[in-house]
DNA sequence: ACCAATTAATTGGTTTACCAAAAATAAACA
DNA sequence: TGTTTATTTTTGGTAAACCAATTAATTGGT
């Protein structure tokens, strides 16, 4: 008999504006609503969903992050001029863009450093190269104190990312870093010594940036997340392995 | 001279959240707000600095999103515990998270989806392979029909995205989706037999999928994305040269 | 019938008021 | 004095009210 325990489900807290989501894409879908129109005002949303106008406004603000609507003021706000088939495909999925799956979180901030790594050492200026230097210095003497100096290693990232010169991949890196440095100092994922060896991985990494080596840079911060990469490897395998079984 | 339009500065409206979320900035980085705290009251803020309830709550749901803070209904809203290191370079980075830069845009998709492609080609279901074949099929009616099928073509990728099993990868290539549909089709950057000469490289890619073969699957998508990045990377490379002249 | 000017209605932006749940405090009891 | 129970205050959640700008409608004149 399982234990009672297993039998807690998760309670699926659909919050109003989710729903109000959902709402807006049947609209879309039934055609009610085609792309370029303009919404109904959000008093009449807000009556016709039972909802206060707070939600709408939440919700509206939510697909405008997305880019799915376009909000006038004093004029109204509009469907984003997209075929059915792409707003279904990306309302369904904005509801559940959580960043709790810690695999998938340290997977694309392999993926994107190693791309902004390649990048900063192109581009990267003087300025980028003073204060990545400033970060790195930072992160030595916080280990060389003793204490665990995951944020000052997360700067010294942040700090590469701008070197990109690239505004969008910086944002994403910015996104995914809170989220990581919960996730690694919860875990503790790695081990005491990992530090002190990170400090020469650093060197090297900002070595190759200062020469604009791509390759070197690229290599240099593939070993340097390397460790933690296999174990979101691990974990996607894993993974498949149930998928598998499921079958 | 200068011509009139020129001397006409863009204006701008710095908009009630962001100089809410400049504020809290400030309250941390003076030490007033330490990380862990709770913050003052959503009233308290709101009186504080001026502005309606509204705003301090769209602030914090907005440094909410990226991890910042952590609102508990009924108790109060605690800043993130991480350094103020983390989120000083965090925050002041928030506000300009703007989609507008085309090339940024380019080139993040760019690598975004070489790396998708390959755990795509690593990790795809049946299901995976039934809806990106749709996908594609859907494309091809579409171009065959002789419509400009940019939206036919993003599905194709969102479906790509899918098939990675990474939430936060597959979230990412979602949000770039609505800008690039824009200003694809808003510059036309493509020429016009594009569309076909696609289908081909649609077709490699989608075999390369099937066959779960990695390196193929890059080399195919890598080939399909080369035009449109050529043009990024002529933009970031203009602008390097304005910046070299300008120091 | 057509056009211009004025008025009325509607829009999103913003603030305020109200609510139930928590937390903190006070009071009552052992 | 220590603990428990009421009670009050404070919290974020929610809804409604107000505002200025915009748009639609109406009116009056031609």
């Amino acid at each position: 008999m399982k234990s009672l325990i297993e039998n807690i489900t998760a309670i699926q807290v659909e919050s109003p504006v989710d729903k109000i989501i959902g709402q807006l894409k049947q609209l879309i879908i039934s055609g009610q609503l085609k792309p370029g129109d303009r919404l109904p005002a959000e008093r009449v949303l807000s009556e016709r969903f039972g909802l206060g106008r707070s939600y709408i406004r939440e919700a509206i603000l939510k697909l405008e992050f997305y880019g799915l609507l376009k909000t006038n003021p004093q004029s109204g706000t509009y469907v984003a001029g997209l075929s059915i088939n792409v707003i279904d495909n990306i309302i369904s999925d904005i509801i559940k863009f959580n960043k709790d799956d810690f695999n998938a979180l340290i997977e694309a901030r392999y993926h994107l450093e190693l791309n902004a790594v390649k990048l900063a050492a192109e581009r990267r200026s003087e300025e980028d190269l003073e204060s990545l230097r400033l970060a790195m210095e930072a992160y030595e003497n916080k280990v060389g104190a003793g204490g665990d100096a995951v944020e000052e290693d997360m700067v010294f990232h942040i700090k590469i990312a701008k070197a990109t010169k690239n505004s969008v991949i910086e944002s994403m890196i910015l996104i995914l870093v809170p989220d990581l440095i919960k996730n690694i100092v919860e875990n503790k994922i790695c081990g005491d010594n990992r530090a002190k060896t990170a400090i020469e991985e650093h060197r090297m990494i900002y070595a190759a940036i200062e020469s604009q080596d791509m390759a070197k840079a690229e290599e240099a911060m593939a070993g340097h997340l390397d460790e933690i990469w296999q174990i979101s490897k691990a974990g996607f395998a894993a993974q498949s392995i149930i998928n598998e079984t499921e079958r």
